[in-house]
DNA sequence: TTTGGACATGAGAAATCCTCATGTTTGGGG
DNA sequence: CCCCAAACATGAGGATTTCTCATGTCCAAA
């Protein structure tokens, strides 16, 4: 009888929205567990019956059909909100892989913002591949085969694995070399292994991401494998060498800006790509 | 950059709407403290700066004025999704004085429910009394002498101090009983000692609402000053003896139902209302 | 009947939110 | 021009709320 709090509310909404609280809790980051305990206190504050069966599967009662409706309606409209408040400020907001960002976004951003001074980028970072609908971001960048379904994606450039380290360390055998692997990218090193025929040993190290192995790899720990696009300034400036310069392994991943289709419209996120696209081509 | 709290988003709406973090926090009913640090939670994730003062008297940058407009829209669209909610299910939410609660609507209860078993009441009493607009009440019981602006008010009784203790203590010389009083009726008992020429001792106990007063009345602890239309049941049974049947008090207040006029047009709140005449005038 | 998937539940941990005490800023009266 | 009062800012610590983990229950399909 009380006022539900806004959490359970929003957690009912997407309950509704996706048919199960499991799809649910992944949508808002939390364990299904989370989700019953806020649709339990929601039913409670309401005093109203919002689920017909309790168990597995469980279905709205018409009345929670109806309310839930009304606030993915509502919830929408906050977004919305959000997402028009920033494109008045003149705001991208860019998901991209922590190793894209630190290592090739992060020192080219003073360029941008000279080009563009009226143009804000608010950078985020994250494990996981974002699911750019729904998500507060007008555009990111992946990293994939493209082709991905209702998103308009633009190349960058193609991977092109290298073994990097220490200038000073170029002295040892490379094969002794510790290698420094990322969490996120396990085939890494066994796939240039195995293409420079060097044996499969499992990594001496393993970092979260390539960004953290790459600077290790540079402060004299070891060999790391990584895109050499995202590397090649580091290398001319002789902050790391590469062991093998061309690996022939052969992949078909690359790093690409994606984006809604309807996100293009906005000039400032166009005027992004644009740039990203210059940048990457030299 | 992270996504905002929902409590922050709501404390911007109101605070926009009202147009200053006092009256925003009375609004939620937390200290004009926390809307700050609220304010400020949301300026930092949004990454937007949405006030242009930040002293006294803060004005709203046309960024922040736009984002209020849509989310004071959103939050409105949830409050009466679930109002519509409660509508569909046949709820009545009433508001009501504790002491009217418990003294006499609780125990006929089952009266009514026999006679309208398809609506269900919700009670709720609080000590302030409820603005209806914004709160989530249908209808609410009130007190006090009428002529509320907007509000339709349907008078049920008017007030009749009496005094009343335990049949047990009626051999006591009344003036020399505990006086039992409720702290949100601070003037009863000087109104009822003057009007009776008895001295104007200060109180021997205070409860925190009338029908704790009466209560303790009741399990012979001292006397205490209550509406006569409130207590005629429990007098009719000997659970409570008037000491001083008609003090000549002169009061203009009493007991209203009140409602929005929209709200009326709700069959299940015009039924209640009629209900509450019906008992009320015998 | 068994098994697996999906939700429920309770206790305790984690995060958030709020208050209190105190500092800062601003507009206006003297 | 200076000082005061009102309104907001800030930091630390405590109070709620929210979340997770471990475990239990229920249903459906094999």
């Amino acid at each position: 009888m009380s006022k539900p709090s806004f959490r359970a509310l929003r957690a009912f909404a997407e309950t509704s929205r996706t048919g199960s609280l499991a799809a649910a809790s992944r949508v808002l980051n939390v364990t299904p567990s989370a989700i019953s305990h806020l649709l339990r206190e929601l039913e409670q504050s309401l005093a109203l019956t919002l689920f017909i069966t309790r168990g597995p599967n469980a279905r709205l009662t018409q009345i929670g059909e109806k309310l839930a409706h009304r606030l993915v309606t509502a919830f929408d409209t906050i977004d919305a909100a959000i997402t028009e408040a920033h494109h008045q400020a003149g705001d991208v907001r860019v998901s991209a892989l922590s190793s894209f960002l630190t290592l090739w976004l992060v020192p080219r951003l003073t360029r941008f913002q000279s080009r563009h001074p009226d143009t804000r980028l608010l950078l985020s970072t994250g494990i996981r591949p974002v699911d750019l609908s729904g998500e507060p971001y007008e555009c990111a960048i992946r990293w994939g085969r493209g082709g991905w379904p209702g998103l308009d994606a633009t190349p960058l450039f193609h991977d092109r694995p290298v073994v990097v380290t220490n200038p000073r360390l170029l002295q040892t055998n490379p094969r002794d070399l510790p290698r420094l692997a990322a969490g996120t990218r396990p085939d890494d090193w066994p796939r240039v292994a195995a293409a420079l025929g060097w044996p499969d040993v499992p990594p001496t190290l393993t970092f979260e991401t390539r960004a953290l192995a790459v600077q290790a790899a540079t402060a004299g720990m070891g060999a790391a494998v990584v895109d050499r696009n995202l590397v090649a300034d580091m290398i001319a400036n002789g902050l790391l060498a590469e062991i093998a310069p061309n690996p022939p392994v052969h992949t078909a991943e690359g790093h690409w800006f994606v984006a809604l289709p309807d996100r293009l419209r906005i000039r400032q996120v166009r005027q992004f790509r644009d740039w990203l696209v210059r940048e990457t081509h030299q």
